[in-house]
DNA sequence: AATGAATGAGCCTTCATTCAT
DNA sequence: GATGAATGAAGGCTCATTCAT
């Protein structure tokens, strides 16, 4: 209870008003006018709470990823089986990235803001590697290590979190190109259950056949 | 004759530059001003030969797509084996992905312009789905269709393009990221041989083991 | 009490902050967000406390002069002798223009203020001058005209008291071109004994001159 | 004949507004929008022609003192008598001072563009100093020199340097506060010639004053 | 008596675009 | 066919000031 329930609504005003506001125009585009008028509030309320326009992007990314991340299935123990891991893994996965399509009004188009930050990476994209992203890599090459067995060359570990990675994170970054091309498909996010099911038997039997050419090697 | 070459070339050379500084910075940070200079061009040049900002812009990506288009491998016809037709498929869509990056310094951040207008699709995306990508979408669904053998359920083909689609794009969409979880990997295009091989052996593995799931049911 | 200690405080240390800010920076390019800053208090205790910055700037103006004005040597009764009366009034006036130099850290450019009201006079520069510098001028002009003995004419007393209210200001208003010119002399607060003799005696011979001149006549 | 007349007439109307914007409210209160309104032109007018506000002012400083210092009568050579060298360049240094205010209403209050200056120097005051008036001071001192004759210290030659351009200044800085103490009397400008004898005369037997005094010493 | 969140006016600057030449 | 001077709209930001508490 630092602030009183006006100022903080009015900067949580300011924070929702930003998140959609960034998401739908990019960074560049958006307007901190746009950004104020949509929050009810002045010009001047972005410098005035949040120093300028390029901070008030970094926290609300901060924010943002940190919420998703909260709010996900936690990974399972080292100690489970690897399969059960991997499951867990894709699904926690799913969670974060489609979580705001379902829920508020926020992140219809959260991905845009992710995308644009990956065509053209600042700082706020190193933050995010280092804290959040680096644990998550992680925790898929030890899952997939404990699938290849023990031997697998890095390469092959690597290449194969690559592979589960890539095909999870398809359905958030080629959005748009699914839709035009198969108009009549549910959004990734209503086949959530679907598509992690899909990429769960399809990456075990990429994995088999890997660590098969392994062995025989 | 001297007229048509004087104007061909600067026209040329704002196409050029355009590509440059629009991969730079991004449709909206890239400035007319900038271009023209790059171009050796007064700062009418843009509105003078495009009309405006956004018509250029729309040209610029055409252009690059088709010139890439052009020049990877053919795909192999339908009555090839499908184990080669998916291995000509993948190689072709590395090419088509990283050849800037072996190339002209033109293209070096190329993918930039393409996932920002993923972020944020306009008409120039519906262009390029319709002109390029539902013909290359259709000979994967063909290819794959024809490895799961027949009778697989249309969801089943439809996931499994989408997972080889998204293990090739995984390598151009998260570059940034890769470079700053893997900072001693060489890049993408470098492993490219590597890489095709990888993702051919994945995928037959998780196709077969999905084909198996299906005649088992 | 407290209080009113409290709130004394606060004023004072604003006055003191408005000195310093005001001087360094001129009435523009001071910031009431400054001042308070550096007085420790809040962002409305400007307005809260004086009304307004233009006031505050009045307070502090008349406040500065009316501190200056009291702790020069007092001039000489007009039964003194008139060169005397002409080296007491000379000291005096240095002492007035460059006691802050030695003193607190206040008014190292003090003379900013002076000179900024000077260029674009004000309100504050009437006050300015009825209630200080009229009497200064009265009594220099009283000290010329008994130099120059009986019948001079007006003209002349008031010229020659400007020709010696023009030489000690010169060292005041030129301080940042001779610092420039002469990088290597002492500054003038350092030489004060010095110029306070060579201003009296290039006066007086200049008064000599004069007088002989009305004399021949 | 570098410009075409339309353009010439912008960049000078600029010019013009913004010596009197400039001179009417000091560096910091002057509004770019203000002087581009005087000039009739757009608000973007002045970044186009001359980059930003702070050139502007740069270029402003420097051009008007350019055009006083050619119109002034040029000094006497070092062969001719002192005192003839001395009338010179007083005449000559109240020329420059005060030519505006019978010329074009340009630089009525000119010199509250050069107070300011002087109460908050920045780059404009280094090079006004190293163009033009280390020249000026040059000449003086080997005036006063000479009137001193052989001998003479330069502390003596720089303090009576500095009585007669601190005689002259006084009707510069200190016009208001005369107006306001003797509000009967002409403008300094209006009294040149006689103000210019007045300085002579009393500079003159200052000097003889002084030198008689080093040669009895 | 004093605060600090919030405001609205306004400033400098940038940019795509236009138009006379 | 091409230029470059000039524009108008808009953007980020700063500042003195206000007002509920």
């Amino acid at each position: 209870m630092q602030h009183t329930n006006a100022t903080y609504d009015t900067r949580q005003r300011l924070v929702q008003a930003a998140i959609e506001v960034f998401a739908e125009n990019g960074y560049e585009a958006a307007t901190v006018r746009d950004i104020c008028a949509r929050a009810n509030a002045n010009v001047a309320a972005v410098n005035y709470h949040f120093g300028d326009k390029k901070t008030l992007y970094s926290i609300i990314f901060d924010e943002v990823f940190r919420t998703l991340h909260k709010q996900r299935t936690p990974f399972l123990p080292h100690t489970a089986p690897a399969e059960a891991r991997l499951e867990t893994y894709v699904r926690s996965f799913f969670e974060e990235l489609f979580y705001c399509d379902e829920g508020a009004a926020e992140g219809a188009q959260l991905s845009a803001m992710y995308l644009m930050e990956i065509a053209h990476p600042t700082d706020v994209l190193d933050n995010l590697v280092s804290q959040f992203m680096a644990r998550d890599a992680a925790e898929l090459q030890s899952i997939v290590a404990a699938l290849l067995g023990p031997g697998a060359p890095r390469l092959t570990i690597l290449n194969c979190a690559a592979s589960i990675a890539g095909q999870v994170l398809h359905y958030y970054h080629s959005q748009p190109l699914i839709e035009r091309l198969h108009p009549d498909l549910p959004s990734a996010s209503a086949r959530r259950e679907e598509l992690i099911e899909h990429v769960l038997r399809f990456s075990l039997g990429g994995i088999a056949h890997l660590r098969d050419a392994v062995r025989t090697q």
